[in-house]
RNA sequence: GGCGCGGUAGCUCAGUUGGUUAGAGCGAACGACUCAUAAUCGUUAGGUCGGGGGUUCGAGUCCCCCCCACGCCA
């Protein structure tokens, strides 16, 4: 059986996410998940919030509480609302787990080991108001450049001119506004990348057919000016991996924690371990080690477009850095982004629609559906009201659900609440299904290669057969003339909903578990052969006609949406 | 400034290794039907494929230059 190891980019633990992160890594990678387990394979899925880092300390400072308890919280939080998107997780973890802490220090040694990491002596910031070194970003002075009093100590917002924290005039922490800097000597650890330059770009020049964008971007950063960087790996935090080699602590690095950018990778695999450990499998090793059953496992990553040098390059170093058989990914999926009404979204400005917002306004399968069949996979693309309205008032109110409705209608007032009886197949019949039959193919092998767009404009080609072949042979008037006629007619019919329940459950959950218990189905077998699936329900079944499964969002309310989420989060 | 990804019908996008009259969905117009969530189905309209050169028997599809948008980096 073939088995699938899936990971969705680990959102950041301060806050909510937004559309746009939604559709980059959670939802494909939610899509695939549940596509691959309906065809009967077996899937890992893993997804974690990703926790360390000055950003999370910044945030529970200013919510006043200990930034372990803020963490905990705010995953409960993301946790709940990747629920209320169905995002099918196998297990949610927290790269701050007690299983991250190990195989971090674990990857630290071995990598020590091979001889791949280097200590560096270098000068930071350090506010003694803060009791701490201070990330570049969190200094603000006026510029030497022009004069602006609110540049930054990466960079000037004003005139663009790259800084350094030195060169600011009057600099001063954003944290506590102390003017009491000073630049002091610390020493951190390297993960030497560069050594590792001709090993990843061998790697990645013998993957096939991953995207242009993954490729190109790797290709960028390790060719780019003077090739692939040496990159830090530590950081004087509180708030993190304490660093330590394996088991043995690391002389000098005391009070030192891991750098975020190491450690949250290795959340995929530590993930599988809180997977065990939670109580929902037993053996983690079967997914993750080539030396213990990996090696049949495919591996996919998905993720937005600015995570692709630390799934290429990064993340690859620590693996084959680490010369340990751990399961190397197969292929990379990644996005672009996905802008709002003619902008960016915008965590900080809080504009657009924000993940928990959207839940409060509509069901998880009409986000589902616009944002998958318009997945920024190309390039950019751009979320407006207007399209959103019309996209799925045309696509699931009109062409899906009032296919069942006017089935299942017609059925109830021409027949009973139960699947007619007589008639047989004619050409016409033959002929649709084999243009279903043509069709779902042509959807399984675009969902194997996580053709999302394509998948999704398959499935409604899927959906508007059904009212194609209504349409043409007319069960309304046949049933005047020829009442068995009509009951074959409606019979498929019937069978049609099932069959789109099924089909349609990678992409909309709810309304396809909805639908299949309209029609008192209990079984949901992938079509491997369509003329027989569309048999499952014989005569005689009794079904139930569904509730309205997607209402339509009237002008009103597209008109208030758009107003209330223009600006500013509230 | 360098690099990257794009610029295809009003809108959102497809267009394989260059090959007959450039496609889909939405929107628009017209028609059919009336079972259904004023839904559905059909037909039609509409594009000098950002601009200009070049290679080729032939280019949206390869090469060069330019313009525009977005992003990343300096």
């Amino acid at each position: 059986m073939q088995r699938h190891l899936i990971t969705s980019a680990i959102p950041y633990i301060n806050g909510i996410k937004h559309l746009g992160n939604l559709v980059g890594s959670q939802l494909p990678a939610d899509l695939f998940a549940r596509y691959q387990r309906a065809r009967g394979r077996e899937v890992l899925f893993l997804c974690a919030t990703d926790e360390h880092g000055t950003p999370a300390e910044l945030a529970a400072a200013k919510a006043g509480k200990p930034v372990a308890e803020y963490c905990a919280e705010m995953h409960e939080v993301q946790s709940e609302i990747a629920k209320g998107f169905r995002l099918s997780f196998d297990h949610f973890g927290r790269s701050s787990s007690e299983a991250n802490h190990k195989l971090t220090q674990h990857f630290a040694g071995r990598l020590a080991d091979q001889g791949l990491i280097r200590e560096v002596s270098e000068t930071q910031m350090y506010s003694h108001a803060d009791g701490r070194f201070l990330p570049d970003r969190y200094i603000e002075g006026t510029c030497p450049n022009c004069g602006f009093d609110s540049a930054r100590g990466d960079q000037c917002d004003n005139c663009t001119k790259q800084l350094d924290p030195v060169d600011l005039i009057n600099p001063h922490s954003t944290i506590s506004g102390s003017t009491e800097l000073e630049m002091r000597e610390t020493k951190h650890l390297y993960l030497c990348q560069s050594q590792m330059k001709d090993q990843l770009e061998e790697w990645i020049d013998t993957r096939e057919g991953w995207p242009v964008l993954t490729t190109s971007i790797a290709k960028k950063w390790l060719n780019d000016g003077d090739g692939l960087q040496d990159r830090g790996i530590t950081r004087d935090l509180d708030w993190g991996v304490p660093v330590q080699k394996g088991d043995e602590p690391w002389p000098g690095m005391e009070g030192k924690v891991f750098y975020v950018w190491f450690d949250a990778p290795i959340e995929y695999i530590a993930c599988g371990q809180e997977w065990v450990d939670a109580g929902k499998g037993t053996d983690w090793e079967r997914w993750w080690r080539t030396d213990k059953g990996a090696d049949d496992v495919t591996y996919t990553q998905f993720m937005g477009k600015d995570n692709v040098p630390f799934h290429t390059l990064s993340f690859p170093s620590t693996i084959l850095g680490s010369a340990e058989p751990w399961k190397l990914v197969d292929y990379i999926k990644s996005f672009n982004y996905l802008n709002y009404d003619g902008g960016q979204f915008s965590t900080s400005r809080g504009r657009g629609v924000f993940m928990d917002q959207a839940l409060e306004i509509l069901p998880a399968d009409y986000w589902r559906w616009w944002l998958l069949s318009h997945a920024p996979e190309s390039s950019d693309s751009e979320f407006t009201w207007d399209n959103f309205q019309t996209s799925v008032n045309k696509d699931l109110a009109d062409v899906l659900g009032n296919f069942a409705s006017r089935v299942t209608k017609f059925c109830r007032s021409k027949f009973t609440e139960a699947v007619p009886e007589g008639g047989a197949y004619t050409e016409r019949e033959t002929r649709l299904i084999e243009e279903l039959t043509a069709k779902v193919r042509d959807y399984e092998a675009q969902m194997e290669a996580i053709e999302v767009r394509k998948s999704a404009a398959t499935l409604r080609a899927i959906w508007v057969l059904g009212n194609e072949y209504l349409q043409e042979v007319a069960p309304w008037s046949t049933i005047k003339e020829d009442p068995e006629m009509a009951a074959m007619q409606i019979r498929l019919g019937l069978n049609l909903i099932r069959l789109y329940a099924i089909l349609s459950a990678p992409f909309i959950p709810d309304a396809s578990a909805q639908l299949l218990t309209a029609m008192h189905s209990d079984t949901a077998d992938w079509p491997e052969d369509v003329a027989a699936a569309l048999e499952a329900l014989p005569a005689g079944h009794a079904f139930t006609v569904p509730e309205v499964t997607f209402r339509k969002i009237t002008d009103d309310e597209r008109a208030d949406w758009q107003e209330r989420f223009a600006g500013v989060r509230t």
